[in-house]
RNA sequence: GGCGGAGUAGCUCAGUCGGUUAGAGCACCGGCUUCAUAAGCCGGGUGUCACCGGUUCAAGUCCGGUCUCCGCUACCA
């Protein structure tokens, strides 16, 4: 039994997404491929407030909208030759029974308390507001419009009902606080379950093992909000009428909703797939969506007595060009995007041949992009078959293997090692194996110079001999690549009249037949194929950039990060005195992380000490001296390391990312900005 | 600050139990070749194995420490 993440009914499938479904698809091909029974399971994740609000935007109904999503992710999926044997939804009458079941074993374990949580509500949509449809001003620092759960200029973390002025973005009206019973899975009940698991099972990347204990384990579990009240799109709590299942409830089921009409449609009995330990069960997942499937996921089975998973596979994420993919830069690029532009199986390969049993992210540069297919797939693979294609359907296959000077006997030994690479998720290593091979094939073809044979009608038989020989190396590759690769298997399974179905076809040599006429497998991708794909990708979602003087070419980015606060008057304004001071001091803290402390003067003998997070960005020699803009009349703070009398005023998102505003020449300290 | 990962050729990365002169692919240079998709073959490496110290007959590998980068997490005006 295996699983990807149920992707959400809210958006396409994107180059990031299809990461963890091309790792599950090449792993289940793999399993197939070696004669494995193995079932792959998914489903579109359906439910929730974002669903809701999408569906109200758009003027249709839930059922309207997931069912055309789940169409698009299924055709996306497809153009990438993702093959689920069943791919299901998780709002369906499977997965509400199911759910029904987990929950009355919960409730008989006693694992379920009610509680009243206060939460925002909005009074003209008739929604309770989750934290990111509530904006509002910091409670902490002021910044105005700013999400329910924390701040972004300050960083500061609080719940929604803590916003000063908040506003709801689905109406833009002043939420209430409503008092509204929830009901909570008591989690530290399963606290010595989950630890022994985590522990013991062997189901989790060590990495992930101590994360969890470091992180979760070391103190209480805390109870898990598990209903939400109406209107919520997703399943109505059977005992607690007006509430529903929070869809991280109902998503880890779908799993086995699905599983369940799979079942259905080809006669199989749901217990042995989710009830026997004859069955492994593989979750693959990514690192976003941790402590879902390896802490509430093993306890939810456990409590309703199912089987638990024998591996959770976790992945990272992937960059683009080294940077975390944005829309704004179009590396955020939609399948759909990418099979305008290029082939699917190179990105299968380029994964595979990145992608480890580790939770790394990784990093797709389109110039190591372009170099991995045109070189490996191309160069070294395809170009085998290639370079004796021609001659090879003219002789046929020799009835007896020749000799090859162990070539085919080496592949065939480097197999097992190849499959322990494959079943251990180290794609990467088995990607590197199988090119060595292509590496050793090549020569051969060089030192059998076919193409004398070819112009001697005397040295028919020893064309095509060599024929046999480089077409069965090429076989083999196309077999070991086949989990990867499985366009390429099936066309040299046309090309030899022979298809590729099991792993152990890389054993014995094919012999003694007739060759089809050889056709072109996979082309060389240019360079501007990504170019333009990137530069597709960026259009497709924005709107075109009517720039009459963009020649500065400023990003939107700082702006999206942070939009404009409300507007104000010159009298709220006026509040916020603003001075030039000079930095007479500046000095390491060395306990803090990010601070330093900067004595200002704001002319004559006014001092202030200022802690400023600007550590990373400037050594205090750089700014000692250094006239700066502060504000000059903010209510002092108690911090760690003492009083901070102000605050420097600078942009940038943070880090090493900071910059203080500076003063042109002539401004004076304890002068006032206007 | 805590936890985890990484640092080896211009780039991407192998390097097993400590054991010969530290490797591959790509890129680059030279030659050969013309079957093949400007593909292929042969040859070409002067690397501070991040740094410092230790153990050892022997350290990229083991131990201790330091630095840098990445991820998560906390603190942070």
């Amino acid at each position: 039994m295996v699983t990807s993440a149920l992707p959400y009914a809210n958006g396409p499938i994107h180059i990031g997404h299809l990461v963890e479904y091309i790792q599950t698809d090449i792993w289940v091909r793999f399993q197939k491929l070696r004669g494995n029974r193995c079932v792959y399971i998914c489903a579109d994740d359906t439910h929730g407030t974002a669903i809701m609000i999408r569906a109200g935007r758009e003027g249709r109904s839930e059922v309207e909208l997931i069912a055309q999503m789940s169409e698009s992710h299924q055709a996306d999926f497809a153009g990438f030759g993702i093959d689920f044997d069943h791919y299901g939804s998780t709002h369906c009458d499977e997965n509400r029974q199911l759910c029904g079941e987990f929950w009355q074993a919960m409730r008989d374990q006693g694992l379920i308390v009610q509680r009243d949580v206060a939460q925002l509500y909005d009074p003209e949509s008739n929604t309770f507001l989750a934290d990111r449809f509530v904006r509002g001003t910091c409670p902490n620092c002021g910044a105005h419009n700013q999400p329910g759960d924390n701040c972004g200029p300050c960083g500061a973390t609080y719940s929604p009902t803590d916003l000063i002025d908040p506003k709801s973005t689905l109406s833009g009206a002043t939420p209430i606080v409503r008092e509204a019973p929830h009901l909570f899975v008591q989690l530290e009940k399963l606290h010595g379950f989950l630890a022994d698991w985590i522990d013991q099972s062997g189901a989790l990347q060590s990495e992930t093992a101590n994360y969890l204990k470091g992180h979760f384990l070391a103190k209480e579990l805390r109870d898990w909000d598990i209903s939400r009240p109406a209107p919520y799109f997703g399943f109505e709590i059977p005992d607690a009428p007006g509430h529903f299942w929070y869809v991280w409830f109902d998503a880890p089921i779908g799993y086995i909703a699905s599983t369940a009409q799979w079942c259905q449609a080809h006669g199989e009995r749901l217990e042995d797939w989710w009830k026997s330990d004859q069955t492994e069960i593989h979750h693959f997942i990514g690192k976003d969506i941790t402590y879902f499937h390896t802490l509430f996921w093993p306890g939810m089975l456990h409590a309703a007595g199912y089987q638990l998973p024998t591996k959770v596979h976790i992945h990272g994420f992937l960059n683009v060009g080294g940077e975390k993919m944005s829309k704004s830069t179009g590396t955020l690029v939609a399948a759909e995007t990418y099979l305008r532009h290029a082939d699917p199986s190179y990105l299968r390969y380029f994964y595979a041949s990145k992608l480890g049993a580790r939770v790394e992210d990784l990093d797709l540069g389109p110039e190591e992009f372009v170099d991995k297919i045109n070189s490996d797939l191309v160069g070294k693979v395809v170009n085998l078959a290639s370079r004796v294609g021609k001659f090879a359907s003219r002789t046929g296959l020799a009835a007896t293997y020749p000799e090859d000077g162990g070539l085919f006997a080496a592949a065939a030994a480097a197999g097992e090692e190849i499959a322990e690479a494959y079943e251990a998720c180290e794609f990467a290593r088995a990607m590197r194996r199988i090119m060595e091979l292509a590496d050793a094939a090549n020569p051969f073809v060089e030192r059998a110079r076919p193409w004398d044979l070819n112009k001697d009608p005397d040295k028919l038989d020893e064309l095509r001999d060599v024929c046999t020989v480089a077409t069965n190396l090429f076989r083999q590759l196309a077999i070991y690549l086949a989990p990867v690769l499985p366009k390429l298997a099936e066309q040299c399974g046309q090309w030899l009249g022979d298809p590729i179905v099991r792993w152990d076809q890389s054993q014995t040599p094919l012999l003694g037949t007739a060759v089809q006429p050889f056709q072109r497998m996979m082309d060389r991708i240019p360079i501007e194929a990504l170019h333009k794909m990137i530069e597709d990708s960026r259009n497709d979602d924005d709107t075109p950039t009517t720039d009459p003087a963009a020649q500065w070419n400023d990003s939107d980015q700082p702006l999206q990060a942070e939009p404009l606060a409300p507007e104000i008057t010159i009298d709220e304004f006026a509040k916020v005195d603003l001075r030039i001071a000079r930095i007479i001091e500046a000095e390491q803290v060395p306990e803090a992380n990010k601070l330093l402390r900067l004595t200002l003067s704001l002319g004559g003998t006014e001092r202030r000490q200022v802690f400023a997070g600007i550590k990373a960005a400037y050594t205090p020699e750089q700014l000692v001296g250094r006239l700066v803009v502060m504000v000059a009349n903010l209510a002092p703070r108690k911090m760690r390391f003492g009083l901070s009398e102000g605050m420097v005023t600078a942009a940038g998102p943070g880090g090493a990312e900071v910059f203080l505003l500076g003063v042109d020449e002539g401004g004076l300290p304890g002068q006032r900005v206007h």
